[in-house]
DNA sequence: TCATTGTGTGAGCACTGCTCTCGCTTGAGA
DNA sequence: TCTCAAGCGAGAGCAGTGCTCACACAATGA
């Protein structure tokens, strides 16, 4: 054992290739066909090896799913974080509409990995808490913008009731305790509310309803940041 | 043929039994196990009958679902209307929360539920157009009340750039030509950020992150309404 | 009365996730 | 350098799935 360093046999590489092609395919396979037909069977044909083979690298159907989830929440994350440094220079407000947009364009482009992780959890499948980091990333981008306006321009007041105040402070303390409750707090309720956006056009809730949905979704989420207090 | 009146045959009257019991029956696997899970042969199986009797009823596991999408579209329907009625007497923004709430409840009650109508859509499955009505009777009760604020108290202005106005007026003939076009441009959107707010405490993604979710979601909802124009 | 229709049966097809045993290959330690 | 456990792929097999089809029986309407 304690095999530790980075140039390992050609066992260790072959195993981190054959892992990689597996989910390569797999995600091939999503997106054709979304997550429920994603079958380790096809899978492992398409690869040219035996089904049972496959359970060398992944234990099971789920632990598959697991993987192309956090491959999803990244690849959204940096999707996200690019489109916030593509606009560094300008103001609170265009950077936030800036990232929604990264997002919204992000889910148009990948509907069934949108699915997969901002959709409704597969069968009786749960997340584990593997998934986090990666699932963090866009919302660290947000907070980001907020804590940039907080530090320049400043924000703008947003009311917050006595009775969601110990509520508040807690997500503050946990989120960014930097910055005032209120954004927070908003922050947190905008968060939500740019995914009811993204999921009702990608899902289709907007159909015969909103047509110019680019439009209809950057006046949404400007309105979103101003409820932040960005400007 | 040409088999008219309502009392028809026992052959007739057993059919709506056995198809009403089928739904029953799947209804409650979906609860249980949620809709990847449902399996036609285990209801069968359920009800004492051999699965292939099942496809006289149903031509197909997707028939079978979009009956139970329907059902559960009108259930939520029915509980918003029902918390609309509830609080009649109200100003407007306390029914929009009310109605909000309502919404809430009926997806904490029946997560798998909510998660066949406002989650992704099922495999390949897209929902064909006999569901409309029935998914559209939440929007119609929030319609309803930016209509009674109109018509009494008033509605508060919200702003709307130019360049959406030429979408927002075709919403605004579809949807309700008879209310401002800013409110119900504002209301589409809201309409999408609630179900933004209950999907993300519903699929987990507000785990770790809102502890008081009750208070957190009345708060996020009276914004929207606001953000709508009532008061 | 008789033919038509509706309904339940059971076998069967092609597919799925997953398990298990069997050998071959690899690579690290003696 | 040799040895032997570990890693890996093959293949058979189990239990389950959606769905189809030929068949038999019962209800219905002419």
């Amino acid at each position: 054992m304690t095999t530790s360093s980075t140039t390992q046999g050609a066992r260790a590489r072959a195993r981190i290739e054959v892992t990689a092609a597996i989910k390569d395919e797999a995600r091939r396979q999503l997106a054709a066909e979304g997550a429920a037909k994603l079958s380790l069977r096809a899978v492992a044909r398409q690869l040219g090896m035996v089904s049972s083979a496959l359970y060398r690298y992944f234990p099971s159907r789920d632990d598959l799913l697991t993987a192309l989830i956090i491959d999803a929440y990244d690849s959204l994350g940096e999707r996200a974080e690019a489109a916030h440094h593509a606009v560094a220079d300008a103001g609170p407000l265009s950077r936030w509409t800036a990232v929604c947009e990264g997002v919204r364009d992000w889910a148009l482009a990948h509907p069934h990995e949108y699915a997969l992780i901002y959709g409704s959890p597969v069968p009786g499948y749960s997340a584990p808490d593997t998934t986090v980091p990666a699932a963090s990333r866009v919302g660290l981008v947000l907070i980001g913008i907020v804590r940039e306006a907080h530090e320049g321009p400043g924000l703008t007041d947003v009311p917050l009731p006595t009775e969601l105040r110990p509520e508040a402070e807690r997500m503050t303390a946990d989120l960014a305790p930097d910055l005032p409750t209120e954004a927070v707090t908003a922050l947190v309720a905008a968060w939500a509310q740019l995914f009811g956006l993204v999921g009702f056009e990608l899902f289709g809730q907007f159909n015969r309803v909103v047509e110019d949905r680019g439009r209809f979704f950057r006046h949404a989420v400007a309105g979103l940041g101003r409820g932040v207090g960005l400007r």
